[in-house]
DNA sequence: TGCAATTCGTTGATTATTAAACATATCAAT
DNA sequence: ATTGATATGTTTAATAATCAACGAATTGCA
């Protein structure tokens, strides 16, 4: 973990910073580097000297909020919360960051958030998965799999763009039974 | 006014933004270069080539406020507001910079910034006396330009760090009749 | 369609910042 | 006083960011 020269770092959290502050002003297509150079106060040379464009950008944050989600996954499972209290932590940041997932699962970029947060899920959650259970019995575990995640995939991009209808805890609570009963 | 390099004046801004942070945390003798550095996120050698020392960096932080106060000054007496009106505009700017203001009143520093606040205060008034008067008839200029700055700066001085107990509207209207009577 | 104006992505030369190291100075506690 | 620790101010080579310029691609509009 060679640290990185603190230029690297403070130019790539203002581009960043930057473009999600413009999508919500802004449709994604509409936005050009050189305003993300103006906001960012950056030259516009300099985003090319980190990213290819801005496609490239955007789902370089879309990779980092899913590694932050993985992060919080995993130390859950280290803390030994249970599934729902688990499943809260990860509404609770949605919550947080709303103004960018709601934009993004709004854009045209929504396929690429969704293919990757899907990924993440079937990651962390096949190991979630007991086969030897009665009720799995007759069940194949790529079907119980395939089956949670899409539907846990799909409460996320109801509940975003929808507005965020109930509190964090409702929905984890509510999606939690849910999943308890499939696996 | 050919303009600076864009990375001048963002390490400038950010260096002099944590110096004023944290002379709101601690005692500014107490404040240490890698302390500036650190707040500022910026490399404690970068802080050397713009500034000599850590004092350095607050006369010029002080100047640049005196420089502000001055081009509110001018531009006030081109749009011809009255003598109480511009006043307002110099203690709302007070109100704006309260933390800033009061710790270096507070600080060893207040002498430094009570000075250079004086000399700009005769230069700006100067051609404010007006000799002929009647009641100036007996009393040198000079006398009455001293007097008049020396109680302007005793009441600024006095409403910061007091805590400004009264909105600046009320002070500087004060200030103004008290000022009037003698010009 | 055709023209004008942006925007893009890249280039090269220059500059500001960086990290690391250094000797010196200040300071606290023993 | 002596020591250990921290702060200062300076230097070095390496490097990231800057600005200005460029042709090419896109867009918007007459």
């Amino acid at each position: 973990m060679s640290k990185v020269d603190r230029r690297i770092t403070k130019s790539q959290e203002a581009i960043k910073k930057a473009v999600i502050e413009l999508m919500s002003d802004k449709n994604f297509d509409d936005i050009t580097i050189q305003d993300i150079a103006d906001r960012a106060n950056v030259n516009r040379g300099t985003i090319y000297l980190h990213y290819l464009d801005k496609f490239d950008l955007l789902d370089k944050i879309i990779e980092e909020h899913i590694n932050e989600l993985r992060v919080m996954c995993e130390s859950a499972a280290e803390m030994d919360l249970d599934f729902i209290e688990s499943n809260v932590g990860w509404f609770e940041y949605f919550e947080r960051n709303y103004s960018f997932f709601s934009t993004v699962l709004a854009s045209s970029k929504a396929s690429s958030f969704r293919s990757r947060f899907q990924e993440l899920l079937i990651e962390e959650m096949r190991n979630d998965i007991d086969t030897t259970k009665v009720i799995n019995r007759e069940l194949n575990e790529e079907v119980i799999l395939q089956f949670i995640v899409t539907s846990f995939v799909g409460i996320v991009e109801w509940w975003i763009t929808k507005g965020m209808p109930y509190p964090p805890r409702v929905i984890a609570v509510q999606l939690g039974i849910l999943i308890d009963r499939s696996l």
